[in-house]
DNA sequence: CTCGCAAAAGTTATTTCATTGCAAAAACCT
DNA sequence: AGGTTTTTGCAATGAAATAACTTTTGCGAG
C-alpha cells in the first residue's frame, strides 16, 4: 500500500530542497489570503484550525495524512484529535481548496481553485513526494466523451497517477 | 468517505438484479477458466484461496472489501484471516487478474485482461454499486500527452469516476 | 522415496485511517 | 443578554491494512 504516516514525514524532512518545494512559501501565502477570500465570498469561516490545517498543507505541498496534520498542528498548542482534523479537512475540501489523495490516503491543497467540472489530474512522484495538479482541456473532454458514451454520470473523478516526476528522473 | 463494509454487502443484496449483475454466472466461468490458463503461462500457482476470491470477486462484480471476502469465503471452510485474503488480492492484483478501487478500499476482478499500458478507467456507480471497466485509445492517448507534456514517468494510474449508471438513470 | 528448499497459508497482534455520539464552547443574530 | 447555529473537545470504537513469526504444503534433486 502507500507509505506510511511516519515515512511520509521523513521523507519529507529529506527532500525538503526538492523542485517541488521551493517557492512554496510565497505561493503559500498568496494561496491562503485567497482561501480567505473564497470563504468570505461563499459565507463561511475560515476558522484557526482550518486556516492551519490549509496553512500546513500549502507549505508542504506534500501529501500528508490526518494524523501527520494532527501531529504538525500540535506544537504551540494543545492536542488535536483526528475528528478534528477530519472535519477541518472536510471543509477544505468542500470548499475546493483541498483535496483527498485517494490512492494515498493522504490530502493535499489545491492552488488552481477547483473548477470542479473540469477533470483535474494529479501526478504524485514516489521518489520526492511531491504533488502535481495538472488539468487539460484534452482530458476534460476526453473524459466527458467516454462518459457519455457510456451514458454515465459523474459525481467524483479521481485521476491519480504515481512514478517518477521529471525532476527526480533528472536526478537519477 | 467510502460506504462500509456491511453496508456494501446489503447493497448489494438488496440490488441483486441490477443490469450489472446479469449473465455474471456464465462470464465468471469463462473468465475463471482464462485465469488459470493465464497463470500456467506466468507459471504461477492459482492457489485453492486465491482461486476461491478470484471467483467471489468475478460472481458479483462489485466491489468487495478485503473483510467482505473473507466473510464470503468463510461458510463451508474455517475462518479465513484478513491478511490471507490481501496476500491473495496482492497476487491476483499481480498477475493483472483483479484491481483495487482505491477510492473505495475495495477490490474487483477485472475481465478485460490488464493491458498495463492502457489507461483503464473504472466507473463506479453510486446507486447500484456496479463497477464498469472501460478503456478508450483517445483516453490512453490524452493520458500518454499529458504524462509526456510533464515529462511525468508513470507507475500506477488511477482513474475512478463515481456517479450514476446509465441502468440506474433510467430507472429514475 | 525422502530430504530439503521455497512458496503459501496460519496465528496473533498491532498499526494506520476514519467515524460515532455526545458534551462544551464559541460565533452569529436579533 | 437570550437563543440558535456552528464549531470544537473528548472518549471510544470501527474499519482497513500490515507486521512478525510459525506451520504447512508443493515440488524438484539426489
Amino acid at each position: 500500500m502507500a507509505r506510511t504516516a511516519a515515512e511520509r514525514l521523513q521523507h519529507e524532512a529529506s527532500q525538503g530542497s526538492c523542485a517541488h518545494a521551493v517557492r512554496q512559501e510565497e505561493k503559500a501565502a498568496r494561496a491562503l489570503a485567497q482561501a480567505e477570500a473564497i470563504c468570505r465570498a461563499h459565507g463561511v469561516r475560515l476558522t484557526p484550525i482550518r486556516r492551519k490545517v490549509l496553512e500546513t498543507l500549502y507549505t508542504t505541498h506534500k501529501p500528508l495524512g490526518a494524523y501527520d496534520l494532527a501531529e504538525a498542528l500540535e506544537p504551540g498548542g494543545r492536542r488535536i484529535a483526528p475528528i478534528t482534523v477530519y472535519r477541518a479537512l472536510d471543509f477544505l475540501i468542500e470548499q475546493g481548496l483541498a483535496h483527498r489523495l485517494a490512492s494515498q490516503n493522504a490530502y493535499i491543497a489545491t492552488f488552481q481553485g477547483d473548477s470542479s467540472h473540469e477533470a483535474t489530474a494529479f501526478l504524485i512522484c514516489e521518489e520526492c513526494g511531491g504533488v502535481d495538479e495538472v488539468t487539460s482541456s484534452a482530458l476534460t473532454e476526453t473524459m466527458a466523451n467516454l462518459l457519455n458514451a457510456e451514458g454515465f454520470r459523474a459525481h467524483t473523478k479521481v485521476l491519480e497517477v504515481t512514478g517518477r516526476c521529471a525532476h527526480c528522473q533528472d536526478a537519477h
